[in-house]
DNA sequence: TTGTAAGCGTTATCAG
DNA sequence: CTGATAACGCTTACAA
């Protein structure tokens, strides 16, 4: 449609120039900000180029300029709902400045994701964020990089490498504090894979939770199996039948929670007069539609991404941190733990409660 | 490091020419396979940029060939459960090719939208591909634009453009016929929000699938409400208290379908055997779960995504389509609707069916 | 078949 | 304060 003999037909920064009436140096200048250049001349430059709606070329840019606007987000598996999170947050915190984001996923093969790294960085990004499927640490990726790299949801194994994931350990803690909160003292853990960091840590932290109180799970920390809706509707059942008496019942995750749940209700436990039931990750889908919805640990994922988003521009402007830094998580209070235990409620009396025990 | 004075220290072409001992022209030449080059110096060529392991810097390749290698993802709602999948595929496909994708997020606000989109063109993308938030048509956004755009998922409300989405009609069909095929005739059909065309053109499906029987939903075609499973449950105790006799439940979403199922077995009606119950968007994590196992009726999102990167790619190769194309969908049959109307359980005759009416 | 040189659109240096 | 001019790394006529 043009009759150049190459380019784009895009408007460059010589037309503006050239509408302006100034060089094509100083058009430069004028755009930037930087350098000396006479209000009166900026402003003429800067009309031009709108009345051109020019918009610098990022490649050119880029070729002198050392850094190019553009981190890689290499995912190992995006088909996770909990990478999800973690993305949007990531997208959204470079999305403010003005970094952009290439998306290459690994689709959970080694193999695959030495290949997406090396074509992230023949794009030249400024750095790569690297975002894992499971909380379990991964192998690093950094020896021989240039570009500096944050680990996300899976730490780096590499503790030169700066990482950030979710609190388990804590949010262990903080569910079991919560039922604290509601009276509850004979807890048992459901749990899910053990392969899972996550799955060890929850546990971990509630122990440890329950320890400083003299207490312990009941039915023991090891009730390991498939996440999942029917290794909660199982382990639950066992527990029943097991005669173990217990007032509330931690589960690994939402999954398992609705599980439990549902085998509860079946087994005429009421909750949460009888039982307290909370789970993990807050999904809201599983919790708020749970009958009754389901207290959970929010995992804070978004914040994750948009930390290690933050971080990572940090560490390309030259700072280095390392390490692996926890997300904070917090309860988000439903109805599955809503009462406080034996209250009359409902109509009945007796307040065995053991209230006296708190340490606050 | 390096005493040059700009420049990213990478090793460039010309450093591949001086260790092959050819002129940097030559080497470009080698290097794209292009114009005529005896067969050993190319291999000098070759072998100089293996050993020092050169990459072409993609921005002075970008700076005269007009195309970039890069396409724009611009989502509406990254965080939404249907565009997963899309998104593996699309990333999928143009990983396949050398093309790599720039993800944007829009977080359902058109201002922003408006915004990343003028970002992505800024950074010359090739291509666009616009992944809605649900199925109902969105506003195109394809005037003016000089590179081809690809709607996925959410349709543009624009003939001329080219957009991918699910065929919710033929799921609707799809899923009757398998009821039909498990000899069932008395269908209701549980729906979801109105306000969206996915419920809609599901509904309509059913329905005209049914028709062509001489049949028509029982309960009424219009039991929206709102996607979730306590309307399923809602729904489902309505029905069954309305006296309204039904063999099948077919529920627009499996978030239903899981409220249907457990209001059923409060009724206690059985799943299969008196009910046979089936949803939409196979939702693995839900329908696998389920008791019994949900009956689902498979979306393809992913075949969706990649389908819609293979056309982008095609488009920006010069092709032009337009119009809507509808991705096929499958009934993936699970317990739910296990059995043949009627029969006793473990293997009896009872042939009430009315297979003869099948049309081809 | 190979080399020379002229861009591609910007930024940076250094004179005016 | 402004303007030539030389990079940046690569492709591509045009010569040799």
């Amino acid at each position: 449609m043009d009759g150049r003999k190459r380019g784009t037909g895009a408007t460059t920064l010589t037309d503006v120039a050239q509408l302006a009436g100034v060089s094509l140096a100083t058009a430069s200048k004028a755009m930037n900000g930087v350098s000396q250049v006479r209000a009166e001349t900026r402003q003429r430059v800067l009309d031009a180029a709108a009345t051109l709606s020019f918009t610098p070329n990022p490649f050119a840019k880029a070729l002198n300029s050392a850094t190019t606007g553009t981190i890689g987000m290499l995912t190992q598996d995006l088909d996770n709902r909990f990478v999800l999170p973690v993305l949007l947050g990531a997208e959204d915190a470079f999305g403010a400045g003005s970094t952009s984001v290439l998306l290459a996923d690994a689709r959970s093969d080694s193999i695959r994701e030495r290949h997406q790294l090396g074509m992230l960085l023949a794009k030249r990004v400024d750095g790569l964020l690297v975002v894992g499927r499971t909380t379990n640490p991964r192998a690093s990726l950094t020896a021989g990089l240039k570009v500096p790299v944050v680990y996300v949801y899976a730490p780096s194994d590499d503790p030169a490498d700066l990482s950030f994931t979710p609190d388990n350990f804590d949010a262990g803690r903080q569910a079991v504090d919560h039922l604290l909160s509601r009276g509850r003292r004979r807890i048992a853990f459901i749990n899910g894979d053990p392969s899972y960091s996550a799955a060890q840590d929850r546990v971990a932290g509630a122990t440890s939770r329950l320890a400083e109180e003299g207490l312990s799970l009941v039915g023991g920390a090891d009730l390991f199996g498939p996440w999942g809706e029917r290794w909660g509707r199982r382990c639950t059942e066992s527990l029943v039948e097991s005669g173990v008496q217990f007032d509330a019942l931690l589960c690994g995750s939402d999954q398992l929670a609705r599980g439990a749940l549902d085998q509860l209700r079946e087994s005429r436990r009421s909750v949460p007069d009888d039982v307290a039931v909370m789970g993990f990750d807050n999904w809201d889908l599983l919790a708020e539609e749970a009958r009754p919805p389901l207290t959970s640990v929010e995992m804070n994922l978004e914040q994750l991404g948009r930390s290690a988003a933050l971080e990572l521009v940090a560490a390309i402007g030259g700072t280095t941190a390392r390490g692996v830094r926890r997300g904070a998580v917090r309860v988000v209070p439903r109805e599955s733990t809503g009462s406080w235990l034996h209250t009359d409620g409902g109509g009945t009396s007796a307040d065995t409660g053991t209230r006296e025990t708190g340490t606050s």
